[in-house]
DNA sequence: CTGAAAGCGCTAACAG
DNA sequence: CTGTTAGCGCTTTCAG
């Protein structure tokens, strides 16, 4: 950001003043066709590039969305952040992207940050049920996606997620059908999620006339360290045949437990799919998200409530998709 | 970016002038202790957010770095980002972060963008060899990673990348000492580094006293599509026992072809490491590259010459790391 | 220690 | 169709 060149050098260069510079470059359709093109050209020539910034400051707004995620080296949200920057761009919009780590020390710089930066909306994977939202994001609009927004709060914010209750179900009544009879389950710390994805478990264990034991429900913790022991735990010591994990995380801490464990014969269900799963011996049986579509609504309801900030807030539940996996390729 | 409160809704409720809340706000030493706690009280209590873009076009400078890469979805590229961003945090840079999708169209957009936000410099992994850098910048700090800029300008910017020749050599020679006779390759479209890789490969072939053979070299597309193809050319016809993959996602399209070929016998190498590589029956030997050092060295160097601007240009090369596989746990 | 005033680069009335 | 003027929110001389 060093001395660079203004619209006040254009204009002087074009001997006319700085508004028909600004107005030529934005192309009004209220300037003599030929100054315009002729101021486009010095600009031009002259390598001038407007600085957004000040533009921003005076228009009242950035044309930038921000983004919390909580972990980008997670599969699911590198592709969810895809999916938004895709949507934004489209729509002209730029997008901020700030990583949490779970941490909801860093999640609040980061909101802060970006308030400063003074993007129009916020798209929000919450770290923590904990944070006093309202207060920290004021009156600038936010979209929650993927995890509810805290309890006492959830009206005040749109949200999008998947149906965490059916798509889990589905996987676990295909372990089932499979002939499973006593599916373990791995869930996450993320806490209204974790609850729907437990409240699929049970549906399908009751829908199969299965018991509940709460021997083979365990909790891992946020940054996974303990999944692998849960793994063995339920596999060997509760002699689960079939062992569901909640999310892409978890799935990969149980799959590096299994060589050393040298079971055969059960079955894995995750929720949150990888395109590599299917280069493993062990077929997964997965819910896969419809990504794209969350982060293409997530982006379209938070313009839309930049447009009209009295829009009533709604929740947006997608369907996840059920790869059964053992098919065609894998007999 | 709406109707906020300022600086002077601050000074008018603590009855001071603006310039005074200023310093307050900024911990000037200059301000007296007593004025600069109620000045800071009130702001808080007022829900004040400093206005970052007003403060960046007063003092010049955004304190924001801009990254561009080709593939947010390529696990190398997201934890480089998530490296670089982790260094610039930790200098008080905020990053802002542009996906190409290895188009050259989408990255002269993206730099635009990035120059329009006043990044203080920036960092690239370019999509070609075919820009003229050195017009787009202008005088913005610049420094490529992982790729080289074009070779007519090299010279004019730093870059850090890894030590492509040694870790595919390593790679390719550890293959042959298992036993490899024949090894295939499949190189990348990206032209500095596919040449050094190659170069490599063909060091690794020459040290053993193995005869290279244009047969077994192949060039994939840049999107990865025909990649399948040449792992079933090279690996059936070509009748190699052993397969390198240049980069992470030419690995990808190898593993989604092998099932259908149901060949045993054969080792696999590739340049770029995965965790869940681990995951696979079929061993992988592979360079894994100091993403952290890379992310690290390349912001240090930038903010260095944002600080500096005569600093002379620098190469980086670091080693890549051989990832083996099959070891204690792959017998 | 604090205030007044100028100005970063840009756009939006308001005149002409 | 174009110029003049004011001001977005902030920091920074320069005075006091």
């Amino acid at each position: 950001m060093s001395a660079n060149i203004t619209i006040k050098d254009v204009a002087k260069r074009a001997g006319v003043s700085e508004a028909t510079v600004s107005r030529a470059l934005n192309d009004s359709p209220q300037v003599k066709r030929a100054t315009r093109q002729k101021i486009q050209a010095i600009a031009h020539s002259l390598g001038y590039r407007p600085n957004g910034l000040a533009r921003s400051i005076r228009v009242q707004q950035s044309h930038t969305l921000g983004m919390i995620i909580p972990d980008i080296l997670n599969g699911f949200f590198t592709q969810l952040s895809r999916a938004i920057e895709d949507a934004a761009s489209q729509a002209g919009y730029d997008v901020l992207i700030v990583n949490t780590d779970e941490h909801l020390q860093k999640e609040a710089k980061g909101i802060n940050l970006m308030l400063e930066k003074q993007v129009d909306g916020l798209i929000i994977t919450s770290a923590g049920a904990s944070t006093d939202y309202p207060k920290m994001l004021g009156n600038t609009p936010a979209v929650f996606v993927d995890r509810m927004p805290p309890a006492d709060v959830v009206s005040q914010y749109d949200r999008v997620l998947v149906d965490n209750v059916q798509g889990t179900q589905d996987i676990i009544g295909c372990l089932i059908d499979r002939g499973a009879r006593r599916v373990g389950i791995i869930n996450s710390a993320v806490s209204a999620t974790a609850q729907e994805r437990l409240k699929g478990y049970h549906r399908a264990l009751r829908a199969a006339g299965l018991p509940t034991d709460p021997a083979t429900e365990a909790t891992a913790r946020v940054d996974g360290s303990n999944v692998p022991q849960m793994a063995r735990q339920l596999l060997v010591n509760q002699k689960c045949d079939a062992l569901f994990a909640a999310d892409n995380t978890i799935m990969t801490g149980v799959l590096s437990k299994l060589p050393e464990l040298s079971l055969s014969d059960f079955q894995l269900g995750a929720f949150d799919d990888n395109d590599w799963f299917d280069f493993l011996p062990q077929p997964i049986v997965t819910a896969k998200q419809p990504i794209a579509e969350l982060g293409r609504i997530a982006v379209e309801r938070l313009l839309a409530r930049i447009n009209d900030g009295q829009l009533p807030t709604q929740e947006f539940r997608l369907a996840a998709q059920i790869i059964p996996r053992p098919t065609a390729t894998h007999p």
